[in-house]
RNA sequence: GCCGGUGUGGCGGAAUUGGUAGACGCGCUCGAUUCAAAAUCGAGUUUCUUAGGAAGUAUGGGUUCGAUUCCCAUCGCCGGUACCA
């Protein structure tokens, strides 16, 4: 038994063009300072989004996202462009270091061997990448620039007035004190309850506790000090900057919802002399507030308890305590207690009782909230159970679906203020406004905006990260910034490596390392995998550079003001997590002038998942996952990388179909075959097919093809590019010959897609110029122009006839033969025509009855 | 609940300034080739049908000479988010 003949050879060439680009560094791109550097072409910046090495491999949904740029970065190129398209690995972080715990070695071992086996099965599926370009977070001329980063941002603060980044210096030159500063650096060291995974021996930002829920962890809250980065300030920036960028509505979308700003205002209470502001959005029903509700966890509950109440509070507070955010937020059952304290209503000087309860929670807003149940279906539920007052102030138009009967149900919507003193008659928009000019006037109160958005938290308790490079001062406790010239500061050498358990982190039992001078010692943590991907995309820039994180002539050559890299690609799993970061790392950047631009990524796009063949999503327990080396195995790279993108719409979720593979593989051997014919002993050697000549129909077809390959990576709409060329092929292979001049033209068009097989062939018929490094075929739209064109003839839009003819015929003429026709007479006999609407070269369409 | 996306043959999907619905591929059927098979090549493949047609792009309306495409309402599915005041 021999072995299964391939189709066509690419078992032999794939691999033999792979390391003919490798050698040659065919995709090598030179940029400023370079050799070979052109500053006369334009630029195109096309970035995937860099994996993490995991030991599993790559995974089919890798190559989808990175064929997709591939082909671009390979059509622009061929356009005149000078096309950075780079790669690295994003090789810190938790999935890296879990995954050397498993296999008990050195994370940098792991890495090292898992990096190397994502290289070759990226260099196996034949991507045109600079490889002298790749980066890797976990190499110390890397960290070094993390770390430098990091400092920019501990050394920062926010201006309100500028509502930008600026350094402490200028508030140490104000005469600013040390502490004083310490309250507004953009990195701050805070305490607060924060998300510590018992299991993973971390804490966790609060976009990460989901994704590790899901994985199997245990995150619970719990108060620790922890490093934070202030992107609060940048929420307003970060929601208005991200309008002009050309991303898909459902990623800005998602990140508007994340940061999620209201509009409203504070209201300050008088609570037995204290003074407790609440956050509203709907400042203009303060005449129906009838209660107030303290957070379980605000800090003056003690303080305005009466002695009466002291027992209840307490209890109720600790039982709080001990109960989980998750059943908190699924428990909707109202709870509470009342503190025996009551507020002062500023508008009306009413007094209201102050209650604590669990349905307000003390991470949004100032942890208090005014009470309005008549107008908010929370505090409707709490005012029932507890049987508190309940003020009508607005009365709400009945609009579908909403309930209007204030017996039943809080009225939510907008409308017009009652019983409201100087608020009567007014809509709420305009209520609103006057409520919170009044509150100014007063001083009881100011308009507000209110962001979800939290602080970033920071640090991690692990080992596998970056070390903050910072100092703590043993008896002042005081912290202070490593100078520059000692980074990279690595992590010591550790036998084990493990979480401890202990939230300092694992570097605290080195310490040697620790123990920086008899005054200060080192901080322990380490920074979050997050830390290197923010900025990455810079440092393929200029990726050698010791002086500097990007040259200033880098940045300015590879970079957009209005979005620093053109075309990004990569998951929308990132949506809130990785993308939300690095622009707010760009803008400080930004900021402090080492960037021009204060948007990272220009344009973006999300490449749809991948499903299982069974149509669920890819895992190893459904035993549903598709490995691309084995894909390469059996139909070869171009196989792999055509059927992704034959697939469906870029964006879209898709089932994998082996069966589709096997269908674009017979298109690949379908164009090998118009080339190569087996001889009798069954040798693939030139058919002959391809010769000197014209075939107009070829031509035709050929140039066809063309435009739409060209609208099709134009579009990122790949599917119907390769159907052109599949219809293209059809034609060669029904004609005896094939015109040597078109068929290197469709070779051109194949090649950003089918790289290997286009060179294979290309190199075949004799052809010593790399495709790679031809141009683009020229269109020639006279060729597409028609002699002879179909006309389509409707009666009352229903389709009757077809005519062919001259293309340059009248509307006259056109409508005389529509209404001649047989099939047509035969439709508008008994009726009479109505009217004939005629569209020159497609359509006439007759009205009759 | 709220926000966003999406709905077309047996399957993946095509068709956008509104103008031939189902391109291309998968699967299936038939034929050629073969001792036979694989591979390859060719023909066919939305449904119903009284064979002339009729219906048909989630559902119901609307605008239009004409709607998968535009508008309104409803339903299903996917993703995000949720006592966020």
């Amino acid at each position: 038994m021999s072995e299964k003949r391939k189709p066509y050879p690419f078992d032999l060439f794939e691999p033999k063009w792979q390391s003919h680009w490798a050698e040659n560094k065919t995709y090598r791109t030179p940029g400023p300072g370079d050799e070979g550097f052109d500053p006369s072409k334009p630029k195109y910046y096309i970035l995937d989004m860099f994996p993490y090495p995991s030991g599993a491999g790559l995974h089919v949904g890798h190559p989808e996202g990175y064929t997709a740029t591939d082909i671009m970065g390979r059509y622009k190129r061929m356009n005149g462009f000078n096309v950075l398209h780079p790669m690295g690995w994003d090789a810190f972080g938790l999935p890296a270091e879990q995954y050397a715990i498993k296999t008990n070695q050195h994370p940098r071992v792991t890495t090292e061997a898992n990096t190397k086996n994502f290289r070759r099965q990226l260099q196996e599926l034949g991507f045109g990448y600079d490889w002298d370009r790749e980066i890797n977070t976990t190499d110390p001329k890397y960290v070094r620039w993390t770390q430098w980063i990091f400092l920019q941002l501990y050394n920062s603060y926010f201006c309100d007035e500028d509502q930008k980044a600026k350094p402490v210096s200028e508030l140490e030159a104000k005469g600013w004190a040390q502490k004083e500063i310490d309250e507004v650096r953009l990195a701050f060291i805070h305490e607060a309850p924060v998300n510590w995974s018992p299991s993973l021996g971390t804490v966790l930002s609060n976009e990460e506790v989901e994704e590790w829920k899901k994985k199997g962890e245990t995150v619970e809250r719990r108060p620790l000090r922890q490093w934070m980065l202030r992107i609060t300030r940048y929420a307003q920036r970060l929601i208005d900057e991200l309008e002009p960028l050309d991303w898909p509505e459902s990623i800005k979308s998602l990140q508007r919802n994340w940061i999620g700003r209201s509009e409203g205002a504070e209201v300050t209470f008088d609570v037995e002399g204290n003074d407790i502001t609440v956050f509203t959005t709907r400042p203009d029903t303060l005449f129906g507030a009838t209660y107030m509700v303290l957070a379980p966890e605000h800090p003056l509950v003690a303080k305005i308890t009466t002695d009466e109440n002291k027992e209840a509070v307490e209890t109720y507070v600790k039982a709080c305590a001990s109960k989980s955010d998750m059943d908190r937020g699924l428990d909707k059952d109202k709870t509470g207690v009342a503190t025996g304290a009551f507020a002062i209503n500023p508008v009306n000087d009413e007094k209201i009782p102050v209650w604590i309860a669990d349905y307000v929670m003390m991470g949004y807003g100032s942890g208090a909230i005014m009470a309005v149940p008549g107008h908010d279906e929370r505090d409707f539920d709490f005012a029932k159970k507890f049987d508190i007052e309940i003020k009508q102030v607005v009365t709400v138009a009945a609009t579908s679906g909403r309930e209007t009967n204030p017996e039943v149900a809080a009225t939510v919507g907008v409308g017009t203020a009652i019983n409201s003193g100087f608020l009567d008659g007014l809509k709420t928009k305009d209520a609103k406004k006057k409520i919170i000019h009044w509150l100014v006037e007063n001083k009881k109160g100011s308009k507000k905006i209110q962001f979800k958005l939290r602080d970033w938290l920071f640090s991690r308790q692990r080992y596998w990260g970056e070390p903050f490079p910072l100092l703590w001062d043993k008896e002042t406790g005081q912290h202070s910034s490593v100078p520059e010239s000692e980074l990279p500061l690595l992590q010591p050498e550790m036998e084990d490596f493990k979480p401890t358990g202990d939230p300092r982190g694992p570097l605290v039992n080195c310490t040697d390392w620790i123990d920086y001078s008899d005054k200060l010692r080192r901080e322990t943590n380490t920074m979050p995998q997050w830390a290197g991907s923010c900025w990455y995309y810079l440092r393929y820039c200029d990726p050698d550079n010791t002086e500097n994180f990007i040259s200033p002539e880098a940045e300015n050559y590879w970079g957009n003001d209005d979005g620093f890299v053109d075309f990004y690609v990569g998951g929308k799993e990132h949506a809130v997590l990785h993308l939300l970061y690095s622009r707010f790392w760009h803008k400080v950047l930004n900021d402090l002038g080492h960037v021009k631009s204060s948007e990272p990524f220009k344009k973006y796009f999300a490449p749809g998942l991948i499903m299982g063949e069974d149509g669920q999503k890819m895992s190893k327990s459904l035993g549903n996952v598709v490995n691309p080396d084995d894909v390469v195995e059996l139909y070869g790279a171009d196989s792999l990388r055509l059927y992704e993108m034959f697939m469906g719409p870029l964006d879209q979720d898709k089932p994998w179909a082996m069966k589709g593979v096997e269908g674009v593989h017979r298109f690949l051997a379908k164009v090998w075959r118009v080339a190569c014919s087996e001889d009798a002993e069954g040798k693939w050697q030139l058919s002959g097919k391809i010769a000197e000549g014209k075939n107009d129909d070829l031509a035709k077809i050929t140039h066809a093809t063309i435009k739409r390959v060209e609208e099709a990576i134009n579009t990122l709409r790949f599917n119907t590019g390769i159907s052109a060329m599949m219809e293209c092929t059809n034609a060669y292979t029904s004609a005896g010959e094939v015109p040597r001049d078109l068929f290197l033209t469709f070779l051109k068009l194949l090649s950003p897609f089918a790289p290997h097989l286009a060179e294979e062939i290309n190199s075949a018929l004799g052809e010593t110029e790399l495709l790679s490094e031809q141009t683009w075929p020229v269109l020639d739209e006279s060729l597409l122009v028609e002699s002879e064109i179909q006309i389509i003839v409707q009666v009352n839009g229903k389709l009757r006839a077809r005519l062919t003819v001259p293309a340059d015929i009248s509307k006259e003429d056109l409508e005389k033969q529509a209404l001649a026709d047989d099939n047509v007479s035969a439709h508008t006999t008994e009726k009479t025509v109505r009217k004939v609407i005629v569209i020159p070269g497609k359509l006439v369409n007759i009205v009759a009855n």
